[in-house]
DNA sequence: GGTGAATTGTTTTGCTAACAAACATATTCC
DNA sequence: GGAATATGTTTGTTAGCAAAACAATTCACC
């Protein structure tokens, strides 16, 4: 797959490298529209708490770079002048790259969390490293004459379903990809001349969940994930998510909440993981494959004793896992997605209780148990914040790093 | 027990508020200078990664303050002029206070950890918050004359065993204090006349070990505590300490490790601490009480096949709980303190062993597993930094709150 | 419909603090 | 004793933030 070096952003702006100050006061101004789609300059005056002269200096720079524009406030006036609302450019984009059993999926994500494009390119078996590196590539070189006319891309995130080094974006161990020890950041760099970082899908959705979801406002989040592929999860804490020593941290498919239980493919036995599963949901419910919105609906509408039970077994074995991390982290909330979310919402008082009689008094009381709102679109959001992180810590250094070589 | 209001620091200076950046320099370097005990100005401008002489201009500063000294460097010398060796001044210390079961240590600390003072008040029966209070209060008055002649005390930093809201200071619940909602920052507060912070003993042994102990140099450090009183922990995260949502993070004596495992004071049952516990470890070795180092001698010395098959089967539920912990943190260290130290180093191969066929090969494989240092000066440092923090963030701010009042 | 109050953008001015460069000082190595 | 090296010190320059004065735009009230 050779290709031509191409032009990744559109015009080659010098590097610049402003004061810290300034590149933090930029940095700080650039995190907050992107997060909240747009603010006015009068609330990012308030948020920010700099001089209003200052906030107007540092988005004017940013308009001037082309980052940001202006745009007539939209709601009902106040008293007063009118804040002109501050809009992120919908030319900074980044791509993401999801890799599934089923599928490779690839998303043209622009600041705001907006989707301007995804693309779920099926596979007929579960790729290898190099397919998905491929598929992504070749989804991207068909879309690289529109890229090149009308985005800016800050580069390439990948959500991966395993343990992937966050530092050098090697792919540790994916059970269900069946991938071990693969470079896909270097992989992906090289092949499409974009800087690329990989990291755990679970941890890149509760990222997501927390800034546009139904974490947004929050401080201290856990997040689950229930798929076909097993149980995952991000730990936020005080707005970060929690990366540990290589980026692995969050996995709590694999703490015990059954002594002497099912052996996992990890190693031990009674993890979260294996007791708690979608496919006997989908079985006792009648249903052969599916998403989970089909799942709800059955589980909904068609109960039987033995579905109630393996519910209620299902959300004893989860109560427990939550009662660790609640105990261990304190959190604010803990939002459940996929197949959790629908066991949780079927009987929402299950696990609040669980907690008030199972984990510390002072954290179960605080915290409270969501279903999380992103939905479909969870994966490509929170792959892309792994790609705009960089060009959020310095947002005038666009242009710096034109194409790859992490 | 009336107070007539003291001038708790020696030279009323004048309220500075610098500059965010000044300030965030000045602390930069205080903290530095604080943690390592003493640096040379050499050794701070690569730190810091500042301009010589902007380090120079932030020392002078500190230095007029009267927050630190220079003095000739120790070591032999290198080429090039001697850089000279920048010392925290001995005379900004902060109290600490350790309300026990049988006992109340007051302790005066100076920057840089070091101890000062330290006075244990031995109580008949277990001091109710009220009791302890008195008792610090009035050791602390004791020192009085000696305070006002030679420190400046930054405020009080409380260790409690049991759930601490560290926002607010109240003690939630402590089990074997027997307190519950015991605002004891506060009472401390208004009966010393000093700033009080609390939090929780473990966390804060936790930070101080990352500090000054076993996890100096890492960033993510699990800290288990073992005492007479159950399990306690603190987690580290990249480099700052997991408070949670209201500063109880870290209890991981109540994650389940035995199903259906004996029942535990916190309604839950199968908990670490019901299960690894030092009271039969003291019993099969035939002591009557005692303290660790008299349990390590007993162990090492009097081994049996009861005691031998006890102390594994402890390590067995220790390491589920450490699997866990791997698991969700991703940590680059685990420091083990109290009777889990002794367990650990008694047999040093086996919970590495636990961890690497349990827990997840990324996370698992980059661990390692250490015995607490600190000690018996533990508390008190941990403590001390509870109370150095709000200088620490702003050093050149000393003396803008004289007397307490959150 | 006009006037005043409120809010916010804009321009000007001044100050703080960091950096760079040139210089000074103290030590080792030869 | 001199060169090389490392580091403290002094001076000048610049960046960037904030305060103040001014301008613009809206609402409320009469």
């Amino acid at each position: 797959m050779t290709q031509p070096p191409l032009p990744h952003l559109s015009p080659p702006l010098p590097a610049i490298d402003p004061d810290p100050s300034r590149r933090n006061n930029l940095a700080l101004i650039t995190a907050l529209v992107h997060h909240h789609g747009s603010l006015s300059r009068a609330q990012l005056t308030k948020r920010t708490g700099l001089n209003r002269s200052t906030v107007g200096a540092l988005i004017g720079q940013l308009v001037t770079l082309g980052l940001m524009y202006e745009a007539a406030p939209t709601g009902k006036a106040q008293v007063g002048r009118p804040s002109p609302e501050v809009h992120p450019s919908p030319s900074i984009a980044a791509l993401a790259v999801n890799p599934e059993i089923d599928a490779v999926t690839i998303g043209l994500m622009s600041l705001g969390g907006k989707v301007q494009k995804k693309i779920r390119y099926a596979t007929e078996r579960i790729p290898t490293a190099r397919e998905a590196v491929n598929i992504a590539v070749a989804v991207i070189e068909g879309m690289q004459s529109e890229l090149a006319a009308s985005y800016r891309i800050t580069g390439i995130g990948m959500a991966v379903p395993g343990l992937v080094n966050r530092d050098d974006g090697v792919v540790r161990y994916a059970p269900h990809l069946g991938w071990r020890d693969e470079p896909v950041a270097r992989m992906m760099s090289e092949a499409s001349g974009y800087v690329c970082h990989a990291a755990n899908d679970a941890s890149l959705a509760a990222e997501a969940e927390l800034i546009f979801g139904a974490g947004a406002g929050q401080r201290n989040i856990v997040y689950l994930n229930g798929g076909a592929s097993g149980i995952g999860g991000g730990l936020v804490s005080d707005g970060t998510l929690l990366r540990g020593s290589s980026g692995y941290a969050g996995e709590m498919g694999h703490t015990l909440v059954r002594t002497s239980g099912t052996v996992c493919h990890c190693g031990a036995s009674g993890c979260l993981e294996t007791e708690v599963s979608q496919a006997p949901l989908f079985e006792l419910a009648g249903l052969d494959g599916g998403d989970t919105s089909q799942l709800e609906d059955a589980l909904r509408t068609r109960r039987s004793d033995k579905l109630d039970k393996e519910v209620a077994r299902q959300l004893g074995y989860l109560g427990i896992a939550l009662r660790n991390a609640v105990n261990t982290l304190n959190p604010d909330a803990i939002v459940l997605d996929g197949f959790l979310g629908v066991l949780h919402a079927l009987s929402p008082q299950t696990l609040g209780d669980h907690l008030q009689s199972q984990a510390l008094g002072g954290p179960a009381s605080e915290v409270t148990i969501h279903r999380a709102e992103l939905g479909s679109d969870l994966m490509m959001i929170g792959a892309a914040e792994l790609a705009f992180s960089q060009f959020l810590a310095n947002p005038a250094g666009m242009g710096a790093v034109p194409t790859a070589r992490r």
